[in-house]
DNA sequence: TAATTAAGTTTATATTATAAACCAAATTAT
DNA sequence: ATAATTTGGTTTATAATATAAACTTAATTA
C-alpha cells in the first residue's frame, strides 16, 4: 500500500466540509454552509478565504435584499483537487477490508 | 447531509497511515512502519506515542537480535475509533456520488 | 434613538505537526 | 584497538494551523 500524501489544504475538518457542500451544490451561501457546518463565523470566514486563495472557489459578494450575502462557488480546479484527495484518502482507509 | 466530527487523533496524515498499516497487519515494528510512511523518525516517534497514549495502539519494546525493536499493534479501542473515523468521513466524501 | 440582530472580518491564542538535534549501542573501517 | 559510521530511536525547538473571541458595519426592532 502505497500513501499518497494528503492535500493539506482539504485534509482539514471544517475545509473539507465546505468543499463537500458545495461539490454537490453548485453554490451556496455562507450562513448555509455555516449553518450546515456549525461552525463560528470567523473560522468559517477564514476557512472559505483560503480555499478561495487556492482558487479552489469562488467567493461573490452580493446583497440579499439590503444584507449583505456571500455566495460560494466551487472551481474546475477545486472539483479536480477535491476528487484527487477523495482519490488519495481512499488507500489510508482500507476500502477493500471496510467496504467502503 | 450531517458532519459528524472527525477523530482529530485519527484525522492527520502520519497517524491515520499508521492506523491503517496496523489495522491490516496485526504487527509492525518501528522501521517497517517509517519504510512505508516515508516518515521521519522524529516525527514517527512523536505520533505514535500519541496513539499509544490515547490506546489506540500498544507498543512493546524488545530487542531484534542485539539491536532495539519497537513493534506497535492495534487495539480494539483502536480498531473502534479506526472504523468509526471511515465511517464519519464517508459524510464529507460524497460516497454516493464520487462512487467511492 | 437605543438596543439587538445579521453577516461577516480581523486578530490573538492555543494546539499541532514536523524536523533538527540529540543519544546509546552496535557495526565497520583503519 | 579505536575512530567513524550506522541503526534505532527520543527529545525539544520552531513553524504552521486551527479556532474562537473580539470587532465592524449596517439593518431591524423595541
Amino acid at each position: 500500500m502505497i500513501f499518497k500524501p494528503l492535500d493539506p489544504l482539504l485534509h482539514n475538518e471544517l475545509r473539507l466540509a465546505v468543499m463537500s457542500l458545495l461539490i454537490s451544490a453548485d453554490e451556496a451561501e455562507f450562513t448555509y454552509i455555516r449553518k450546515q457546518t456549525n461552525a463560528t463565523a470567523g473560522n468559517l470566514s477564514v476557512q472559505i478565504d483560503k480555499l478561495s486563495a487556492a482558487g479552489y472557489i469562488d467567493v461573490e459578494k452580493t446583497f440579499k435584499g439590503k444584507r449583505p450575502c456571500t455566495i460560494c462557488r466551487i472551481t474546475t480546479k477545486g472539483q479536480q483537487a477535491f476528487e484527487a484527495y477523495v482519490d488519495a484518502i481512499k488507500n489510508y482507509l482500507n476500502v477493500d477490508k471496510n467496504g467502503l
